[in-house]
DNA sequence: GATCAACGAGACTACGGGTCTCGCAAATGA
DNA sequence: TCATTTGCGAGACCCGTAGTCTCGTTGATC
């Protein structure tokens, strides 16, 4: 038995993700508001709501569609630089229109428990997850050392990629892959 | 010459203060208004309109006057511990209300650029320079590197600590200072 | 062709940040 | 003492935006 009705508008929802993206990312965080989004989108303001919750909801699903398939990982047997060439793909995207659209659903996460949860499972975890199995097999490959916690070995290599973003002290180029490549791999090196 | 008129109350600018920092502090970030904090101190919203240009400023003012003699920074000839200690402190900090005010903050900072200027300037910079200092001190005792990014050091040093705070992904307990130090510093000491 | 749900358009509501007005209080100066 | 000036509390008011409701229309199924 199928549905009755007129069936979901598959074009209009593209629309409405793809202006969503296309606005967050070209302007000043906080400045599109869902008026702007239903009308660069062509649709009514109704049809958003009827199948996402939120203003946020809409952008953050831009968000993770939009770089589904972006900062891939390099997999190679020489870890270190598996990990540098990362950090240069993930600075570059936080300096692309991208970098704009995590710091808007970052400072949703503040404010609102269930964006954040949303945000962590869907955008930030994936790429977590990734980058732990890189460290997983960097230790099996004898390459890092096997008595550290690994969250905070994560959290120090790309902590300074989210502070520079959110915080914006300094800025962050491609440059400082290898800066903090060099800071921390010592460190965290097997000999 | 003396100002005519009747004379700023600068008990009724205290209390503006203690209800933003307690009330912020002690709520879910984004669940304080304006007018809450105008009814805690008993002041008219205008009184608090007359001496800040926003309800963010005021907050901002709270958490940077509240916070004025927290987190220093022990100074002995061991420049891990010294660390160590620093980072404790930062966490507990970061677990206590003012975790909650530093939040909020950093969201209104994404969408306000004069905001963001001045948590940088106001409460973030002050104990940077400090951890630099530090930092500085120890590659005089030789006890860290001297061919380092300072900045990409401090970043990797802190960066576990405001990720946790703004992603949340994991919680921040004191134990955390040990770990962070123990996968920082073989990177960066000398030797 | 009857029915049902999605659609575009746009009026409407709810809420909170910020402004305005007013009567009163406290400080100065004559 | 009294006029003047400025801060204060109280509260009405304005305004922009997220989210809702209504309506006439469109496209799908039976």
């Amino acid at each position: 038995m199928m549905a009755r009705g007129r069936t979901r508008d598959d074009e209009a929802e593209r629309r409405v993700l793809d202006a969503a993206f296309d606005l967050v990312g070209s302007r000043p965080p906080g400045d599109v508001g869902i008026n702007d989004i239903a009308e660069a989108a062509n649709v009514a303001k109704q049809t958003i709501y009827r199948w996402w919750p939120s203003r946020t909801a809409v952008i953050l699903d831009a968000l993770v569609i939009g770089t589904m398939k972006e900062t891939p990982f390099r997999e190679t047997d020489d870890i270190r630089a598996d990990f540098e060439a990362h950090l240069r793909t993930v600075i570059r995207l936080f300096n692309s229109p991208t970098g704009r659209i995590v710091r808007e659903m970052l400072a949703e996460a503040q404010t609102d428990e269930a964006i954040a949860n949303e945000f962590r499972d869907r955008f930030w975890q994936p790429r977590r997850d990734l980058s732990h199995a890189r460290l997983v097999r960097g230790i099996e490959l004898g390459q890092i050392r096997s008595d550290l916690d690994h969250e905070i070995v994560l959290d120090a290599i790309y902590g300074p990629l989210w502070t520079r973003l959110t915080i914006g002290h300094l800025p962050l180029s491609p440059a400082d892959a290898k800066r903090i490549t060099d800071a921390i791999w010592p460190g965290i090196s097997r000999d």
